[in-house]
DNA sequence: CAGGATCCCGCGGGATACTG
DNA sequence: CAGTATCCCGCGGGATCCTG
């Protein structure tokens, strides 16, 4: 994926953010409740160290989650995410249950 | 990313599935009207002949696009993930345009 | 407990050339 | 035009060990 293109297209800026598996469901865990790392490590059964930590770098770099003593809760931008993360959750209930 | 965790969250298999920049790309070309496999090459400027042909398979193996006579269009499943699609749109003008 | 640092492997995906 | 076939490289991400 080439980052520089597309650049005008919105739509391509939020599926490049989400375009792992990992990010909506952090984001929901932060959107229903204040978290640490731990929470967050056993939430996501099979995530690595490494990985949780990038993609909660990332995410807070982006202005989506933020953290104040040990605890991540989500932002304003963050928030907004919720209307994608409700018609995803309503789509996997009819086709992925 | 352990496909085999996870597997009663209907979140997480919809997150996986979209875990790439192109599919939702893909989902929106071919959502508005059919589309031959040189309109998509064209439309996603930066995609790769190979990757386009896997994505594609991906997708009509999920039942989410199928292929009449080299035009690809939008199944009964596919067109249900137009609402998931019209949130990111709509979140990607508030905030990445 | 909350991460950082390293090592290393797999595969996603680009480039290019070829075929029906 | 609509893909298929190879070749090959980068980096995403797991495992493991270390630190404040």
């Amino acid at each position: 994926m080439n980052k520089s293109k597309h650049s005008k297209c919105p739509i391509a800026k939020v599926a490049l953010l989400l375009s792992d598996p990992w990010t909506m469901l952090i984001i929901r865990d932060i959107l229903n409740k204040k978290m640490r790392f731990g929470d967050l490590e056993s939430s996501l059964e099979s995530i690595s160290t490494r990985t949780l930590t990038k993609k909660i770098k990332q995410l807070e770099l982006e202005g989506i989650i933020e953290k104040t003593e040990h605890y991540y809760t989500i932002t304003k931008k963050g928030s907004g995410l919720n209307t994608i993360i409700k018609s995803m959750s309503k789509y996997g209930q009819k086709y992925y249950k």
